[in-house]
DNA sequence: ATCCCTTTGAAGTTT
DNA sequence: AAACTTCAAAGGGAT
């Protein structure tokens, strides 16, 4: 209740204008390298819309995108978010973009050199946890005190990407679907249901997420993914490549043995 | 308490 | 340039 009221403010606070030339297809961009990440054998390709796009990296709109989202009216009392898990319609998205709605983004500081110095949902402590206390208790030296100050530096997330837009929009409806709850599960379904989908609906996701890098972009010019490498502590790191190594990357019809066989008590609709 | 699993896509690094 | 790696979300399960 509280994040989603706070994730509304800061939807509201930063509402984004419609795409230039709304009813134009959107911006979805292929894949670059992972090639195991291709749409398999009867999934409609995604290239063909590509073409209506003039760069796979887009260049943010210069200027004007921030201020938009800052002084544009509000068009819309209805405080329910972009991920309201009871809206559920991409027919129905806002203009916004998703990370100020991410849980776990509402921690951290004021967004750098945002005009409206709201707190930026997109950074969040290390830890993904708000620090409640001083840690420093004055006995570290000061390189010790410099170092952890420096780890304790909010993180800038990634902006999310058409496909975790999507599951992020998703996973609440497939949860209420069946009876499953392991997010590694619903995250398969998630996966097929992706490639169910048509290149139209496809479409809104991918320019959802190209507005998100172009926010991203805006907010934090300097901010490379390259910042959050190694943040991510790997228990067993030859299991996790075994799993998650881009050639070997499971697509439709092929995935892994452990998940080949359908969830029996799945409802078809469900996968 | 923290990492793994599982998905796709973007972007980074390595070969 | 191509291949490979990491990290975005999520939350139950494993360590």
């Amino acid at each position: 209740m509280y994040k989603e009221t706070v994730y509304s403010a800061f939807n509201l606070l930063m509402h984004y204008p419609p795409a230039s030339g709304a009813g134009q297809p959107p911006q979805p961009q292929p894949p670059l390298h992972n090639k195991a990440s291709q749409p398999p054998h009867g999934v409609p390709q995604l290239s063909p819309l590509y073409e209506h796009f003039s760069s796979p990296h887009p260049s943010p709109a210069p200027t004007d995108i921030s201020q938009k989202q800052v002084h544009r009216p509000l068009q819309t009392p209805d405080l329910s978010g972009f991920y309201s898990l009871t809206s559920g319609s991409m027919g129905q998205l806002p203009h916004t973009v998703s990370w100020f709605t991410h849980p776990s983004l509402m921690l951290g500081s004021g967004v750098p050199g945002h005009p409206a110095a709201i707190p930026h949902p997109a950074i969040v402590p290390p830890s993904g946890k708000q620090e409640l206390q001083p840690y420093d208790r004055g006995l570290k030296t000061q390189a010790e005190a410099k170092m952890e100050k420096e780890t304790k530096k909010p993180t800038i997330k990634k902006p999310l990407n058409a496909f975790m837009l999507y599951m992020k929009e998703m996973r609440a409806k497939v949860i209420a679907e069946c009876t499953l709850k392991e997010s590694a599960a619903i995250n398969q379904i998630l996966g097929r249901r992706w490639h169910a989908l048509s290149r139209e609906e496809q479409a809104k996701y991918y320019e959802l997420a190209r507005k998100e890098r172009q926010l991203h972009m805006q907010l934090y010019p300097g901010w490379s993914a390259r910042d959050n490498y190694g943040k991510k502590k790997r228990r067993s790191r030859e299991k996790h490549q075994e799993s998650n190594t881009g050639g070997k990357r499971s697509a439709l019809g092929t995935y892994p043995e452990k998940a080949a066989a359908p969830t029996p008590f799945l409802p078809l609709t469900v996968l």
